[in-house]
RNA sequence: GGUCCUAUGGAGAAGUGGCUUAACUCAUCGCCCUCUCAAGGCGACAUUCACGGGUUCGAAUCCCGUUGGGAUCACCA
């Protein structure tokens, strides 16, 4: 006669510690009273995923504002799908995000005396306690194949069963144990099971921080615990090491609901107090294909990697602020009364967060993000710029370090003032906004047709165009050089205010805002860009030419003089394309500059240097 | 398919039986301001809370059913 306590010899023989010495060497928290020990345990399989940076937030603040522990722990218990390197790199990501653990495993190193924190170094924790539940008899070795446990499931789902291993279908469980210490003996393959006493028909009363009470089945199955590995599976892993660890929150994502009945169920047949557990909704986004939603995913979806907002050059705490308005409802409105400053203030509560997992909002993200960045000076922005470009947007590197002072200037306009602009929203799209300004990013500005308003002839055009380009000079007073753009504006009759043109719009060939557009769309190739006049100045436009600001070179004189219906002159396609009823296949893009104007550049970026400073804001 | 969760506008949501002719934020649109672009100010955007029944003097709020969405059913976590 085979004892239990033989086999469990037989199969741990180096076993020799008792859970009663783990409860020792792991002894009970001394912290203060509704002090929340809370973990992040991710497996090292990949990069940060914006859903996990989620959950380790809000663990972040559960613990700090009940001034609790919050610690990680690596969980690398399937060796297959382990990607080497990537823990730290978790770590690494982590603390970009600025979300930094008390205790547990910090990349090259651990910290705190519930360690080890790395599950594969574990290993002979949970033999210490599989062997208990072996010499209980709440567990057995299991034989079975996969081949078996194939055919298992296919009888089960012909017969219109429950696929699994329970009851009747669990075979290895009524072996003897007699027979089991043979197989064992016999070198025999195996994994050890959970013996459950669950009933799928019962119901039991759950508990979650975020959803409340609610009923879920028991569970039945005769659930592996220790792999033939030689590892644990996470649940038993799970059970073992929140015990041990004295975590008395268990904060996760929700699709750890559905195996809530195991480890309610392994806690109990341990004899142990179960943990808090909140399961937190997913970060969700619609599918293009199906139109449904469907969890972020990291191979269709670039924002479900937290890198990517690093990358795109999105400052973390932008990301982090998003990320709290969807743990908790009432703190958008919060940090709007508190101006987007010391979120860190904010209260928590598992109460206020939505069981529904929120559409991942980039629009959003960027609202935040822009409120963010408004927040700095053109120095401090330049150098947030700065260090960005130099770790991840070389494009950006270069144009920043081809002047630095120009840069800084350009990031200036409309700035330092009560009601600055917004115009960023992270780093990674400055030069789409600002290309305009630098020679070489030129050519890229006007690829597409400009967006000229299409009330506007062609003559119209050339009329606003070369008068401003004969007459309006560059000014560093907004007022003066306003005023010019006014007069010239009267006299080619766009109304000088807006007023006016409203009044009496067919007495006007547009306002004054229509001929600064075309100045503005001309020079920047947008239709919204910053502050003109700023943007004239910073260009060094006015020392061309003898004060106008637009140089035109040969293309464009040759243009000038020639009719615009004849054919096509320099061998560029129509970029006039959606003004198609009046200038169908007209040339009027030429060398690469559209409407036959040549903005050389060139001269004004040789010379600008020296008149780079004083940029006045003429905003009050 | 079984089990669990869930359902308020384009998005995030407040709302727990009468205070709601449904807060607030983002987005969108409009107006105002203005000397352009912004910024700012103001306003519009769910006569209705997935649908169908019921309970009630009264329901977005409670109950039942239907439908939709999500999660989960491994020697993965």
């Amino acid at each position: 006669m085979i004892t239990n306590k033989q086999l469990a010899d037989l199969i741990f023989p180096d076993v020799t510690e008792t859970i009663d010495d783990l409860e020792k060497r792991y002894p009970l928290r001394d912290l203060p009273e509704g002090a929340q020990v809370t973990r992040f345990a991710p497996s090292p399989t990949g990069f940060l995923h914006t859903g996990s940076l989620f959950t380790s937030l809000v663990c972040r603040k559960v613990a700090s504002q009940s001034k609790g522990v919050f610690y990680v722990r690596l969980e690398d218990t399937d060796t297959k799908r382990e990607i080497a390197g990537s823990g730290e790199q978790l770590l690494d990501q982590l603390h970009v995000f600025g979300i930094d653990p008390d205790e547990g495993y910090l990349g090259n190193h651990e910290k705190g005396n519930y360690g080890p924190y790395v599950q594969s170094k574990r290993a002979h924790i949970y033999k210490i306690v599989i062997k208990h539940l072996l010499e209980e008899g709440k567990a057995y070795p299991c034989f079975c194949t996969s081949n078996d446990l194939e055919e298992l499931r296919k009888e089960q789902e012909a017969k219109k069963l429950n696929p699994g291993y329970y009851g009747e279908f669990a075979k290895c469980r009524n072996l003897s144990n007699e027979e089991k210490y043979e197989k064992i003996k016999n070198g025999e393959h195996f994994v050890i099971r959970f013996k459950s006493d669950g009933n799928h028909e019962n119901k039991i009363k759950v508990s979650d921080l975020v959803r409340g009470e609610f009923e879920i089945a028991e569970n039945d199955q005769d659930i592996v615990i220790y792999k033939s590995d030689g590892l644990p599976t996470y649940h038993f892993a799970h059970a073992v090491d929140d015990h041990f660890m004295r975590t008395t929150t268990v904060i996760r994502g929700e699709e750890w609901v559905a195996s809530l009945p195991i480890h309610v169920q392994l806690f109990r047949a341990l004899g142990w107090k179960a943990p808090k557990y909140a399961h937190l909704p997913v970060i969700m986004k619609v599918d293009e294909e199906t139109g449904n939603k469907r969890k972020l995913s990291k191979r269709k979806d670039r924002e479900a990697a937290c890198s990517y907002f690093i990358e795109d050059g999105y400052l973390p705490q932008s990301l982090i602020m998003y990320l709290m308005t969807i743990a908790n409802s009432n703190f958008e409105e919060w940090i709007l009364a508190n101006k987007f400053e010391h979120m860190e203030d904010f209260t928590f509560s598992f109460k206020k967060m939505s069981l529904e997992g929120a559409l991942f909002d980039m629009g959003k993200l960027n609202f935040f993000a822009r409120e963010l960045l408004v927040k700095y000076n053109k120095d401090e922005f330049t150098s947030l710029a700065y260090d960005y470009a130099k770790k991840y947007n070389p494009e950006l590197q270069k144009a920043i370090e081809f002047d630095k002072e120009l840069f800084a200037n350009i990031m200036n306009i409309d700035r330092e003032k009560a009601n600055p602009r917004k115009d960023y929203e992270k780093f990674g799209n400055i030069l789409d906004i600002i290309g305009f300004f630098y020679k070489d990013r030129y050519n890229e500005v006007i690829k597409e047709p400009l967006p000229f308003n299409e009330k506007f002839s062609k003559e119209d055009l050339i009329e606003a165009l070369t008068a401003i380009k004969n007459e309006l000079k560059t000014n560093t007073d907004e007022q003066i050089w306003f005023n010019d753009l006014k007069e010239i504006g009267t006299r080619l009759n766009y109304a000088a205010n807006n007023k006016d043109y409203k009044a009496n719009p067919e007495a006007y060939k547009g306002n004054i805002g229509d001929l600064a557009e075309i100045l503005r769309i001309t020079l920047t190739g947008r239709k919204n860009a910053p502050n003109l006049c700023v943007v004239m100045y910073l260009l060094g436009l006015e020392e061309t030419h003898s004060g106008s600001i637009i140089t035109p070179a040969g293309p464009m004189e040759k243009w000038l003089n020639s009719s615009p219906s004849q054919g096509d002159i320099h061998g560029f396609e129509s970029r006039w394309d959606h003004q198609a009823e009046l200038y169908t296949n007209t040339p009027i893009y030429c060398d690469g500059r559209l409407f036959g104007i040549t903005l050389d550049l060139k001269p004004f970026f040789e010379r600008r240097r020296a008149r780079l400073t004083n940029v006045k804001n003429h905003s009050k």
